[in-house]
DNA sequence: GGTAAAGCTTGATCTAAATCAAGCATTCCT
DNA sequence: AGGAATGCTTGATTTAGATCAAGCTTTACC
């Protein structure tokens, strides 16, 4: 394994009906005894720090990881020192779906900053999955939303300019921080301009460009990392290949 | 449901253990009596015709579909009337897994010729994944290389200049023809430059004199549709995003 | 606490690829 | 078989965004 992982004392580790994200990233309906071998079977909770890697590509697939604060990248690695970012993922998002063709990562993931994630290993995955229907199927449905954020990205990258991906990122991000009770208004990026720019298929400099354009509009502002969305609707609007 | 889909007389259908794909699409290592329920759950099979939809946004998740012959594009389609192509399936893929969200298909599956599939309805799928684990398994490993494509297509999009774009895109269709058996030197490509340009991002103009640059450097030979590998090798150093 | 290194922005210039335009070949349809 | 529509290629022109360059700010590190 590649990074420094911290272990956290097992008896800080929230038990998964306390834990602020299970109806985020575990199936619902599970009887007290199906929650009970869940929970036993998340067996440790680990701390990466920024810029350490939670595995990188070849890595044996030995988890499924839920982040619980902080966050994580994921990205390919070319053999001429490119990469090319995949996904971010933000508390609640389940990360590690990507070594399910031989059992192998097949990207890095990396923390943007000091990141917990939860660990349901692959073993306690492959039994649950087995023998208890509804994990099986939320599994399903979680790895059928990784497609669809991968889909909404082919989109953005083939179809927009600059400015309409970084208009539909922005509220893609304030869209789902919404949805998980966080402001939808004002809100952090995680991720340094390189690695948004590089996710979005662009070059830093015109990432930085489109949002100070965006900011002239009236429509964002921006002080470094940290982003209001001052008229939602005319951002939304920039958007102009929504799915049918 | 959206198309004519004319279902084969039932004792045409090839039985799974004599079906050239079968080593292809479905799990090793299955009992007699397993093999038997996942024959008698392949119910039926279907010829798309050219132009017709396999299934379209929004149609509820019947069936996860093998292509036996032909081949079927996959797309998003935008309110502003665009479209962008994600994936092309040809015979021994394996299509469908865009539902797994919602059960309901997030895209279109479109086929790009008289095409035949054979269909696993998701009732006798989610009662083959619950009962045997090596289906699940094998599933599972489906749905992994599926991820797998299309992270390599990020790649693709995100960091490859248009000559690139082709040149990787040839070398894969050309090893996956060989490594099913076919010539990997010579082929047909089923689609048309109007779609393989949308898929690789670029315009159709583009796209031509991509296909004439590798042609004049006697890389390849292009004749409409039909391509033939000149210089391997040099076609493949072209790719120089490959993955460490 | 001070210096170095990242990180971010803005401006000037350049270029890869889009768009516009036209013509030829092929397929589709009646 | 004839005509229309679709598909493909090549050339000329334009442009969105990359690259090059510089300065400024924040963070990281002895």
């Amino acid at each position: 394994m590649s990074a420094s992982r911290v272990p956290i004392n097992k008896k800080a580790t929230v038990a998964c009906n306390n834990c602020s994200l299970s109806d985020l990233c575990l199936p619902r309906g599970l009887t007290k005894d199906e929650l009970a071998r869940l929970e036993s079977a998340i067996d440790k909770t680990s701390k990466i720090n920024k810029k350490d890697y939670l595995y990188r590509r070849d890595d044996p697939h030995q988890a499924i990881y839920a982040v619980k604060s902080g966050s994580i990248k994921t990205s390919l690695s070319t053999l001429d020192g490119e990469e090319q970012i995949l996904g971010f993922y933000l508390p609640g998002d389940l990360v590690g779906f990507d070594a399910f063709a031989n059992s192998k990562h097949s990207c890095d993931a990396q923390a943007l900053e000091d990141t917990f994630v939860c660990e349901l290993n692959m073993d306690s995955f492959h039994e649950l999955c087995g023998s208890i229907a509804s994990m099986r199927n939320g599994m399903m449905r979680q790895v059928g939303m990784e497609i669809g954020r991968e889909h909404q990205l082919l989109l953005t990258l083939g179809q927009m300019r600059t400015e309409e991906r970084l208009a539909t990122f922005l509220t893609g991000i304030s869209e789902r921080n919404q949805s998980r009770g966080f402001s939808g208004r004002e809100f952090y990026l995680p991720m340094p301009r390189h690695d948004l720019a590089n996710y979005l298929g662009m070059a830093v400099e015109t990432l930085s460009r489109m949002f100070s354009r965006l900011q002239e509009d009236g429509i964002i502002s921006v002080n470094h990392r940290l982003i209001e969305i001052l008229a939602p609707e005319r951002l939304k609007g920039l958007g102009h290949h929504q799915c049918r």
